[in-house]
Formats: structure tokens, C-alpha cells, sequence
DNA sequence: GAAAACATGTAAGCTGTTACATGATTCG
DNA sequence: CGAATCATGTAACAGCTTACATGTTTTC
């Protein structure tokens, strides 16, 4: 509650700002969800000002209109420490498309694929505004944070986006009411899916890719299995052979640096179902370090490969 | 805009009801995120009737209170075909923590680390109350919608969960600023018991808690609980309200949450002996749910509480 | 016999939004 | 020269929430 002023006070325990300023700020950002107002934010700073969290200084720049720069003080840095340390409150997530899908019973297949269309147009387009995407760097580990929340945003974007996937294929499996209209298939052009399933073994979840289907080739497919993990809330994914092209095997490609590097950058851990001829040289090598650790390893079937991902794998905290 | 109605038409689309009806359903939709008060309901019922969308019929109940029963007209059902046919409205996410976890510069790794504990468990709670699952089964393809809209819903909580537990991750390879207090293990000092006796009540056994002792406020508190039952072959507790701190009773904190996930994960039903005052608001709410399920009960003397935990010990079947 | 559920409504208040008001400067 | 940006503020309104008000029936 009251939390504009407290995202306010963070700004300004960064840099001494003006009102204007401010509101550019929260404009820009896609987690400070408020509009960025004037109503709100000088309201704000009067409120924190009569708290005597910040001072303000005016600066009579001749001609132009004069600013007031607001200045933290340190009891607004002891607030803002207070704040910090509150109870976190739960998300709010208000999906009023949810709402208008539930009540599409009237909708023929046609119309229903079409609505799909057009809202993950809607959220492809906040994806694509991408907003700006700054952070006060004071330490390591803040710039590590604010990586994280950006991440979050966007994995709740992509999270929606492979939902949206999934309704689609889900509805074309209906025959259409008003039908006469037959379906062109689906995809037409190249675009060629990640095929998976979502396999349940000993109470956790993993996915699991189809033998058959796209090769993983780039850092994109290393992503996609990501998007598909985040929209499953999983972390294992099991990779059968088939899909891993030659050059995966050839280290100096970097096709299995890339991969590997973002699927261990999200915390997905990955097994590999591996014909012995296939894993030579180097990439012996390579597997030999990477079994060691807990993030990619190989194994010969995938009996012994879904024993390991999901044996580990409680999520219950270490420590 | 005007969403809350048409929501509303929505649901009387599926049947007629009354206002109370329409409220009780809102309130336990996990999609429609209105709170679901009477304000707007009748509010919007008036608009609807005024637009012709709706007809009521008023049933005098002898005696009982009349109701209004509304039902949608033709003209409703072309309005509501309509509204799902308009462009989709982009989700709304508000992320409160995010903002908050912004500004934690000044928070020591053990602080941050707490922070993020306590924002599991909210987010555990969340996914705790899982709200009424119904669905208008008219036709195979709305069944399928519906399940889609809900396993929309559990993905983004369970993709809040992988999240946090990547930035507990990240968080942990910094060096802790302040550092020099190196973290004494799991606390030697302090350590109150969870000080209890066993009670043995027409032929069933169940742990009463004393009323003095540790306060419950953790999850480990929660599985202290689990390991008293499990050694005593029993699955019922008694709680006297004197061990639940002030914080069991604010949702926000997560700490009901927390403590009765694990309960309930270990099939432990649980009597909490409550006086009135303490139980308000969102928790008030939290209890009138909860008592209707068999997991978790509030009565406001230990006899009441006795005779529910020591009676229904046969099970039932939830349809 | 008390509390909770059923049933309909009203009042007050908070938050956040859009739009208005003013005025100088800079950019195309 | 008009539009956009800088800069601070106000007014009115929409949406939603909590709390209040009233009265009956069912459940424990």
C-alpha cells in the first residue's frame, strides 16, 4: 500500500530527480505498472516531501519554467529499507481476455481461431514495446536483480504466447459447429513446430521432445524450449537424440555452447538420450565435465536419463 | 470496458440467476478477478435491465426474502456475441514484489533471501485457495476452453514459483556485502519446541499443541507439525489460537499459506481454536471457505473443535 | 441460541485515469 | 509556424473496495 511513493523514493535513492523526470521513468518501465500520471506522481512527491523523506530544490533556469529536484533524505533511505523489507504482497494478474474466452460457446471455430490471432497480436505487441530498459548498476548483484525482473516480464509474455499455441490446437481438434468451412490444415510454409509432450514420472513433471521434428540448430530453439518449460512451470526437459543435429556434436560450431548456455541461464535442467558413436573427441570430453555437474547430462537410454532429472528434483529449499 | 457486465451476461447466459447467485460465483472464479461485491453486481444488473440485455422475475419466497430472478433475453445473447467478437484487451499484470525487489540494494543477502522465502509462500498460498473449478459443459469444445482457462491461470503461478527459485539461485553466487556474520546453520540458539501433548478421544487419537510455546510461523514450523503426527501414527491437530502469531491471519504474509500447504500436502487435518476478533477481512473469507472443505477448520471453543476432529474421521468422497 | 448463509441494497472512500490549464523552448 | 518536449499543476470522473443496513432461514 502506498507503494507509488515507495517506487518513487527508489528512484530517487538512485539519482536526485525532477517530477517530470519521474514520470518519464514510470512511463518507460513495464514493471512499475502505474501509468506515470502527474496527478499521482506530484501528489507523491508532496506527501514524501511533508514526510521528510526528500527535500526539494528549485532551480530557476532563466526564461524556461523552473524545476524542483527532489533530493532523498536519510530517513526516506531508512523508509525505503523499511519498505523493502515488507511483506511481499501477491501478483495481480487481470486477464479480461480470459474472461471474454469463457463466453465464445456462441463463436464458430473460425471466428474463435481469429480472436486468438488477434490477442496474441495484442501480446506480441507489449512484447515488442519492450520498454526501456535501465538500472541504476551500484553492485553486481543489483544489475543480476534487475536482469531478473525484466526476465520475469517477459517469460510472462512468452508463457502467454505458448498458452495461446495450445488453445488454438486445442480448438481445431472440435469439429466446427456451423462447419462447411474446412480448415487449410494448419501451417502451410516451413515454420516448423517444436513437437513435445508433458510426461509426469514420480509426482514431477518434465517435458519430453517428440523424436520426430525440428532440429535444435540455434539459440531461438534454445528459447523456445524455455518458453515451453516457463508455460509448464517445469525445469527438466528430456532430449532424445534425434533432434540434436551433427553439428551439435561438433563443439567448435558452438550450436551446443548456445544452447546449453541459455537453457542453463533459465535453470533447466536438460538430459540427453546419447548413442554412444555419436559422443566423440571433444565432445567426449565435454560430457565427461558436463556429467559432473547438475545442469546437462547424457545417457545411453532414456530410461536412466528420466531416472536423473526427475530424481533430484525437489524443489524444497537446500540449506 | 463495461466488462463486469458483460461477464455478467456471460454467466446468466449459461442459467438464470440471482444477484446473490452471480456474486458467489465471481467471488470464487479465479478468471473473473472482480471481487466480486454487491456494489457492482446490482449496480450493473440495473444497467443490463435497462438496456433490455436482461428480464427479472421477482419470486416471492414466503416468508424468506424475495429474489430477483434474471434471465438473459435475446437481445443479451446478441450483445454478448458481440462483446466476444471485440478486440482482445492486452493482460494486466501488477507485480508489486517486482518494485519492491527493485530497491533491495541496501537489504544484506540473508534479508533478500528471507524476502523472496516469504514471496514464495504468498504465491503457494494463491495456488492453495484454488478457487471453484466449474465450467458450463455445453458443448466438448467449451469444456476444453475451460480447462484451458484455468490451467492458464496455475501456469502463471507455478511459473512464478521456477522464477523465484532461479533468483534465490542467482542471488546466492554474490558475496554478502555486510557480510562477516556468517549464518550459524540452522539456529543453535533459541530452538523452542513445538511443546504438545496427545489427547485420546472417543477412540481417536490427535496432538493438541499447549497453549504456551513457540509461535507457528514458518514452514518448517508446518513440517515440525508432520513429524510430531508422523511419529505418533495420528493425522489430526489441535491448535490453540494462543500459537498463532498475528501474521497467521494476514493472507498477504504468506504464513497460513505456508504452514497449512504442508499440512494439507501430508493429509493432516487440522482444528484451530479461534476467537471472533482475530479472524477479519480476507481471512474471514479464507476461514468461511476452508470450513466448508475437510482439511482445515476454525471453531471458536477446543469442545467444538474436539468433536469436529474427532468425528468425521471416516472418509468421504468429494464427487 | 448463536452463527452462518441467503438475499438485496446503500454510502463513503480510495486509486488511478483522462482531460484541462499554463507557459516556455526546441525541432522540423 | 506548428508540433512536440519540458515542466508543474488541477479537476472531474470511472472503477472498485470496504463497510454499513436489514431481515429471514438454515445449520451447528
Amino acid at each position: 500500500m502506498m507503494s507509488i511513493n515507495h517506487a518513487i523514493l527508489g528512484m530517487l535513492s538512485h539519482q536526485p530527480m525532477t517530477g517530470y523526470d519521474l514520470k518519464k521513468i514510470m512511463q518507460d518501465s513495464p514493471f512499475m505498472y502505474w501509468s506515470g500520471n502527474n496527478n499521482q506522481i506530484y501528489k507523491a512527491l508532496l506527501e514524501l516531501n511533508a514526510e521528510g523523506f526528500v527535500t526539494s530544490e528549485t532551480q530557476h533556469q532563466d526564461g524556461s519554467p523552473s524545476k524542483k529536484i527532489y533530493t532523498i533524505t536519510e530517513d526516506g533511505l531508512a523508509e525505503l529499507r523499511l519498505w523493502t523489507l515488507t511483506a511481499p504482497e501477491a501478483p495481480e494478474i487481470k486477464k479480461a481476455f480470459l474472461v471474454q474466452l469463457a463466453w465464445t460457446w456462441q463463436l464458430s471455430n473460425a471466428e474463435l481461431t481469429k480472436l486468438l490471432d488477434q490477442y496474441e497480436q495484442v501480446v506480441r505487441g507489449e512484447l515488442l514495446i519492450e520498454r526501456a530498459k535501465i538500472s541504476p548498476n551500484r553492485t553486481p548483484r543489483e544489475e543480476a536483480v534487475w536482469t531478473l525482473i525484466y526476465e520475469n516480464i517477459s517469460d510472462s509474455f512468452a508463457q502467454e504466447l505458448n498458452w495461446i499455441d495450445r488453445v488454438r490446437k486445442t480448438i481445431a481438434q472440435f469439429e466446427d459447429v456451423d462447419s462447411g468451412s474446412a480448415r487449410p490444415s494448419n501451417n502451410t510454409e516451413g515454420e516448423e513446430e517444436m513437437s513435445y509432450q508433458l510426461v509426469e514420472k514420480n509426482g514431477t513433471q518434465y517435458v519430453l521432445l517428440d523424436t520426430e521434428g525440428k532440429l535444435l540448430q540455434t539459440e531461438q530453439d534454445g528459447l523456445d524450449i524455455v518458453s515451453i518449460c516457463a508455460s509448464h512451470g517445469t525445469n527438466l526437459v528430456l532430449i532424445p537424440g534425434e533432434r540434436l543435429p551433427d553439428d551439435f556434436f561438433r563443439l567448435r560450431t558452438g550450436v551446443a555452447g548456445a544452447i546449453l548456455q541459455k537453457l542453463t541461464m533459465y535453470n533447466i535442467k536438460v538430459a540427453a538420450v546419447l548413442d554412444e558413436k555419436r559422443a566423440q573427441g571433444k565432445f567426449k570430453e565435454f560430457l565427461a565435465e558436463s556429467n559432473r555437474g547438475k545442469m546437462f547430462r547424457a545417457y545411453p537410454n532414456s530410461t536412466e536419463a528420466e531416472k536423473w532429472l526427475t530424481k533430484t528434483n525437489e524443489r524444497t529449499y537446500e540449506r
